[in-house]
DNA sequence: TTATATTTGACATTACTTGTCAAGTGTAAT
DNA sequence: ATTACACTTGACAAGTAATGTCAAATATAA
């Protein structure tokens, strides 16, 4: 039974949980509240960096908040295409090869 | 024994093989013969529309090319990131989950 | 050489991303 | 019902990246 949360659901259960406004968070990633509401509701998306930031702000392990941020890229990327899940099959064929080459195996 | 080629040289091997010209084909597409050895070459991406124009002009399969594309696009949206093949297992994950749903299995 | 094909790099244009701001909505307390 | 506060919305501005042109450079072959 795995969850499913976009970033943007962890990311504001997170800061309540915490008790933090927006515009605490905001202030501390130096943007105006309205993209920070943009971002938790999923309208826009967060940069690398902010992500980096955030996950630090509400004591978030790192590299799974960057993890499921880059899927999410990643999944944007192919939102409309039909074949978008086949693209997906091939890029980590083409992934494990270029891996494979590089480790010279 | 899979072949690995970029979308570039499937691109160019294929032109040669119809004996085209770059300023043959780059005219077809309405750009400069620039832009085309560029996208031979792997230095500037193509567009989608370009893509499947170039499938009619060089009779390749157009999901095939396609999937190859966006293959490609998807790389280069994790090609400096550590944790990109990590992202990549997560994106499918996802877009199980998602196609799942929508087939309310 | 001359001719033709391709490549390169500087630059223009356009499209997308990321941001601000001000006005709007929702909710709870006085 | 008015004030106060958190959040949301949408119009717009600024910055960045994608896409293109053009002219000069390079390569190859006749």
């Amino acid at each position: 039974m795995k969850e499913n949360k976009t970033i943007g659901e962890i990311l504001r259960e997170n800061r309540e949980k915490k008790g933090l406004l927006l515009r605490h968070v905001s202030a501390k990633l130096d943007i105006d509240t309205a993209i920070l509401s943009k971002i938790e509701r999923s309208e826009r998306k967060a940069t690398k960096e902010q992500i980096l930031k955030l996950a630090e702000i509400l004591d978030l392990d790192k590299d799974n908040l960057l993890i499921q941020y880059l899927s999410e890229r990643i999944l944007y990327e192919i939102k409309d295409e039909e074949l978008g899940s086949k693209a997906l099959k091939v890029a980590e064929q083409k992934m494990k090869y270029i891996s494979r080459k590089s480790n010279k195996s």
